[in-house]
DNA sequence: CGCCTCATGTAAAGGTCGTTCACATGAGCT
DNA sequence: AGCTCATGTGAACGACCTTTACATGAGGCG
């Protein structure tokens, strides 16, 4: 019964450590099994093996533990898409492209995370560094957004970069809450949420002027990504950034 | 303390009459107010003057009564997007951008259904009837994204009905999921979600083919809306879908 | 080295929930 | 009038969150 609690006390003595760190590791696996909502403070305390009081001595309850965790989730989110991005490396558009996907792997391959930033119910005002985070985050969405807003093909007018980055945002969102997370919200699709994604984002590129006419891109080669740069025509070629048809 | 129970009873007599019914409108209340994570079972049952154990008499756990709840929301939402999009009427585009709206109305005004359709945690899946009913839903939009594939201007690729209608959905669930909604995730923002959103999916019409040109429309005399149902010209004008550039 | 202090852990207890079970009630059929 | 079965009750169980009083021991100080 409790011999088990009396051996873990034995191991590490009657001070943890470490305890902080491990109920933020133990809560990310708990999520990631359970979701936000199932996950409970007292099975984190049991996983790092102390009492079910002990947790607050390093959170003011189950919610900032979970704020915690979607702080965290927000700064690797960040630095997920900051690399993505690259800075805008090799062109502009690649590198947009690659800023989506990066935002699909994250809510795919992180859902403890994703579930604690977006779907935990914390509200992102919650608390100040938690807000913080969640701006750098978008921050970078918005850099990008502003610098491809930058490359508009002169003849047409030059769409403000926030409203493209909250569009963007809202496009990637979209698509991850959807069709993209754990069994929850699944939905049978004729194509991956990534190529969803991806062909949502170049329609609306060529909305908004940019000369984009790519397929999937030919699995291992990548043919010289766009004519390079600086785009020649204006109006919008007839091109199909969707998949062939049938 | 527990004469008001007593005082209820009286008043009802020992059978409720339309116990189901009650819960159901409790839950949605104390959803609106506390969302679907914070509403409890033992609540609703208070608010409707029973005892904890008699919702079992109707629903098989709490789960249940949440995804009655969802698919009477679907049911809602389809029924609004539907009145939205009003067979196309006066013509396809315009009927397609006063569904994006429905969509946002709906999450703004039904908080506690749209909670616990999207929010919730509960498995699309979990329930055959709520499948049933969200697919309704979807082929709405579905619908209207087939009759405005079938509008592409001659010499541009017409794209796929079904992709349109994920693209538009996964723009509305974005906006709506974090621009929209509850406090909870509510940024602040250069343009209003509906602003956002309708500029977002002209943009997108835009990137397909569809000759749009509009702003903000003057409020009160509807305009000629859209050079009427066949388009002419081939390519994109460098029309500006989003507000006046300041 | 011995002692003190304070951060960190524990046990116990109170309140709430979800859920089940045996039992009560009474509406409607016969 | 009497029976039956859907519907509601109360009590009880185990889990959770959170607070409180108390225990432990690591590190600083004399």
């Amino acid at each position: 019964m409790s011999w088990r609690k009396e051996q873990r006390r034995a191991e590490r003595g009657y001070h943890h450590g470490n305890l902080k760190e491990a109920l933020l590791q133990a809560a990310l696996g708990l999520i990631a099994e359970k979701g936000a909502a199932g996950f409970t403070f007292a099975d984190a305390a049991r996983m790092a093996g102390v009492s079910a009081a002990a947790p607050y001595r390093h959170f003011r309850d189950r919610d900032e533990l979970l704020s915690s965790i979607a702080q965290r989730g927000f700064e690797q989110f960040e630095a997920r898409l900051s690399a993505a991005w690259d800075d805008g490396r090799p062109d502009t558009v690649t590198a947009f492209e690659r800023v989506g996907k990066a935002y699909l792997a994250f809510a795919r391959e992180e859902p403890a995370f994703y579930n604690a930033m977006f779907e935990s119910g914390v509200p992102v005002d919650a608390n100040a560094a938690l807000q913080a985070a969640s701006e750098r985050a978008f921050n970078v969405i918005r850099a990008a957004a502003e610098r491809l807003a930058a490359l508009t093909p002169p003849g047409t007018p030059r769409p403000p970069a926030m409203m493209m980055a909250l569009h963007i945002w809202s496009m990637a969102h979209g698509v991850a809450s959807l069709f993209s997370r754990g069994d929850a919200a699944r939905r049978k699709l004729p194509m991956s949420p990534d190529e969803l994604l991806e062909a949502e984002v170049l329609i609306y590129l060529r909305g908004l002027g940019f000369p984009i006419d790519r397929r999937p891109p030919a699995r291992g080669a990548e043919p010289p990504p766009v004519p390079p740069e600086a785009p020649s025509g204006s109006g919008v070629p007839p091109g199909r950034p969707w998949g062939k048809p049938k």
